[in-house]
RNA sequence: CGGGGCGUGGCUCAGUUCGGUAGAGCGCUGCGUUCGGGACGCAGAGGUCCCCGGUUCAAAUCCGGGCGCCCCGACCA
């Protein structure tokens, strides 16, 4: 569909970009139900090529994919004191089935802990069982009071693994590990470089022991929530009589771990690398990598131009290469070119009468440093030759420009309230200040700058000199990263 | 749930002050000419003016009530 206005820019106002880039570059569109959406093709394709990457890291740490049911029985939710408090407010609940109440209200799955610690108990008795690795890939339902297009809606779809380890210290490893897997995930097929650490005991998942995140940093400076992993210790595991059999012949509760990232991560990516022209895609990511938009002037050329165009598609694929042929006849090139950069095709190929006639492309780059040009006529064979580490570059260039950016906007040795809230004022990012760790002095914070914990940094993100005096006074025990947040 | 804004062809909106034939641009359909950065001509289709009630000879417009959406704050992957 033709759609030649602007984007509103970014600095203008972020949050409209935001909307209209994902409306227009057709990832998502409203549905009638307020607070869900519907993810368009190329959104889900998106979100398919994450899966795959993902997945792929699942089974390379020795997880199987389940699927769980989506109801749950409401007196499984309520086992878990802290996990029912957690989320009591958001759940929607099924009270009517087959014309009749229900004699137990069914929870639309808000997580699926209780479920599947159900189904665990049944499972093991042994150690010979453990450690237990499964991933689910599913939808869940929290009824949320404010959306947002993929950032935050009442139904999102997620993956959530769910393991049980025979030890703390091995259940809490795989934590941490699965931690790695998300950062490398962002890191190597998002372009996406997350900070990582333990999340506060006030930010923490309902339920869990200790929490990690991932926390990405967003061109408006704020930080999204875009992955966490939880040491559940054996808080389900009572509630639902997960126990096995140790090697010495007691019997002993498993310890959990869940972890999950969400649909969330394709906002994240469009606030990441997205630009006033609107979506940027990284290569490993894009359904489409190079998109080639034939050119002609008469039936001749379309013929000849058309069967390039398929030869040239032919020779890219066998090199694993996606590719498609913008045929549309009733679209101008021109317009042709602003969709495809708006859904942010990494590589445009331009084939025209003059290139056939002098066996060249016009290879066009969705995005390019500040001394190379964005457009390039090279001869057909060096294009062929060349695109598959033209996307790699273009990958690696991404992840560069995100990380750049990111430490162009994080603060160290920041060591008051006052200062915090004035970088907060003047446009936000990522604060490295001390900390006592009394909550007392976190909500504080919170009140007076808008800003939250988002996370006790791993070691290589900390500061080289660690901070000795706490924001709210008196002495660090620790270092913590404090920013707005979505 | 508080504050702000808005509901009129698919989209963006004008029209509402001061009641009187429902409009524009873009998009869409057909035909033709076009096609190397958002093409053009001609012809056409498309509307319970968010809903319900009231006032009136007459309501998109005035009055009452409701609903929905977006943005900003309290909760959250």
């Amino acid at each position: 569909m033709a759609d030649n206005k602007k984007l509103t820019p970014r600095d203008e106002d972020f949050s409209a970009w935001y909307n209209e880039v994902v409306l227009r570059a057709e990832l998502a569109d409203y549905s009638p139900v307020r607070g869900s959406m519907v993810i368009r093709p190329w959104g889900y394709g998106i979100w398919e090529n994450m899966q795959r990457g993902l997945d792929g890291l699942f089974k390379d740490t020795g997880h199987e994919n389940a699927y769980f049911p989506l109801l749950i029985p409401m007196s499984f939710i309520e086992r878990e004191k802290a996990h029912i408090e957690g989320f009591k407010p958001e759940l929607a609940v099924v009270t009517h089935a087959g014309g009749k109440e229900l004699e137990e209200p069914l929870v639309i799955r808000p997580t699926s802990e209780t479920i599947i610690m159900e189904m665990y108990a049944k499972w093991i008795q042994s150690y010979r069982d453990l450690p237990l690795l499964i991933n689910q890939w599913a939808n869940v339902v929290r009824w949320e009071m404010r959306t947002k297009l993929f950032l935050r809606t009442s139904e999102f779809l997620w993956q959530e693994g769910h393991t049980v380890h025979a030890t703390s210290e091995e259940a809490e490893e795989h934590t941490r590990r699965m931690l790695g897997v998300y950062r490398t995930f962002m890191e190597d097929w998002m372009a996406m470089p997350p900070l990582t650490g333990l999340k506060s005991e006030s930010e923490k998942f309902a339920g869990a022991v200790q929490s990690y995140a991932c926390e990405a940093l967003m061109q408006d400076n704020k930080a999204l929530q875009v992955g966490t992993s939880h040491f559940l210790g054996q808080n389900f595991s009572r509630q639902f009589s997960l126990t096995f059999q140790t090697e010495e012949g007691k019997e002993e509760y498993g310890w959990n771990t869940s972890w999950g990232v969400s649909t969330r991560l394709v906002g994240a990516l469009v606030m990441t690398h997205g630009d006033d022209n609107g979506v940027v895609v990284p290569p490993r990511l894009a359904p489409t990598q190079v998109v080639i938009v034939p050119i002609w002037r008469n039936d001749d050329q379309a013929e000849a131009v058309r069967s390039k165009a398929a030869a040239l598609k032919a020779r890219l694929g066998e090199q694993g290469v996606r590719v498609r042929i913008d045929e549309r006849d009733y679209l101008s090139p021109g317009n042709k070119f602003y969709e495809w950069e708006r859904k942010g095709v990494p590589i445009r190929l331009e084939l025209g009468p003059k290139d056939l006639e002098n066996e060249q492309v016009v290879l066009v780059k969705r995005v390019c440093g500040e001394d190379e040009d964005r457009k390039e006529f090279l001869p057909e064979a060096q294009a062929l030759a060349e695109i598959p580490d033209r996307l790699e570059a273009f990958q690696a260039s991404l992840l560069e420009a995100a990380t750049a950016r990111r430490e162009a906007n994080s603060y160290r040795g920041v060591e008051d309230i006052g200062q915090l809230k004035e970088i907060m004022e003047s446009g936000g990012g990522f604060v490295y200040t001390g900390w006592s760790g009394d909550p007392e002095v976190e909500e504080r914070v919170k009140e007076e700058t808008k800003a939250t914990l988002r996370c006790i940094p791993d070691e290589e993100f900390r500061s080289s000199d660690a901070p000795t005096k706490c924001i709210g006074g008196g002495e660090a025990k620790m270092e913590v990263v404090w920013d707005r947040a979505y």
